[in-house]
DNA sequence: ACAAAAATGTAGCCTTGGCTATATCTACAT
DNA sequence: ATGTAGATATAGCCAAGGCTACATTTTTGT
């Protein structure tokens, strides 16, 4: 036998690496937005964002300083490195777009809007660029 | 303050609890494939179609069991209760119905075929049901 | 029938991402 | 200025989902 490429397994195994850098993406978009509006991350701020307690988004700013995503000093709050910026903004498109497509397929916002943070992280830039493409045709 | 419903939080908790059970939807849907071709779905089969080393298989297993949704005797292959098999319909309609959306969309069939293991879990009923009549509309 | 190969089970390890409880530090208000 | 409230740090717990190494059982081929 011997599925060769395109089977069962190259996909689970591109779904789960996603999965994986799914919570990355979210902490470096958020923490660029709360930083666009307040000036700085605060790690309470992101804990009530995240909806997770702030235990828990210590570790994962422990996770991006290790990652070479963001910075901070003690008892200060925490600031995307260039990296993290990168990421930030890649993400912050990709949202925007499949928020968009969503939408434009018809999906009542409220869906969309939840929706869309999930999905976000498994659209790969082939799929994305026919969500482009799709929009611009489609949007006139 | 307090945002209020349709905030953050509310996005990435649903997001996070769809995670959870990706993993579960997945199991099911291939033990159902896997039973269906071979008439029994065996350890080292789901291994190898997941990607993943078979000690890993063998605990997805025993939680499949813990939640009701398969069951199995030592040396024996994997089976799907009633509960399981529901699980493994819905996903597989799930599946299908996503991945065509994408098809649709224009996404290339490669992609659409990666993208839509990934996607497929976080696609709420209402989004799922605008994708059907999108689908219906187009395809029409 | 029996040896070799294949499949399954089990132990023990790791990382991620949750949590609570507690300690310490900073910021704010009086 | 100082006491209190708020924010941050840290320790220690847990479950899920990966892995390797090794033991056991079943299946297969001769
Ligand atoms: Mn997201
Ligand atoms: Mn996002
Ligand atoms: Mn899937
Ligand atoms: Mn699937």
């Amino acid at each position: 036998m011997g599925e060769g490429p395109g089977s069962h397994a190259d996909r689970f195994l591109k779904a789960r690496s996603e999965r994986a850098s799914a919570l990355l993406e979210d902490y470096t978009e958020l923490i660029a937005d709360l930083t666009a509006e307040h000036g700085e991350a605060r790690l309470v701020d992101i804990a009530r964002a995240m909806g997770i307690a702030h235990p828990t988004a210590a570790k994962a700013v422990s996770r991006l300083k290790r990652e070479g995503l963001a910075t901070s000093r003690p008892y200060r709050g925490v600031f995307l490195t260039e990296a993290g910026e990168a990421m930030a903004e890649k993400a912050r498109i990709r949202h925007q777009l499949v928020l968009d497509l969503l939408l434009a397929i018809g999906v009542p916002a409220e869906a969309a809007d939840l929706d869309a943070e999930g999905i976000e992280h498994h659209v790969s830039d082939e799929t994305l660029a026919a969500f482009e493409a799709f929009l611009k045709r489609s949007g006139g």
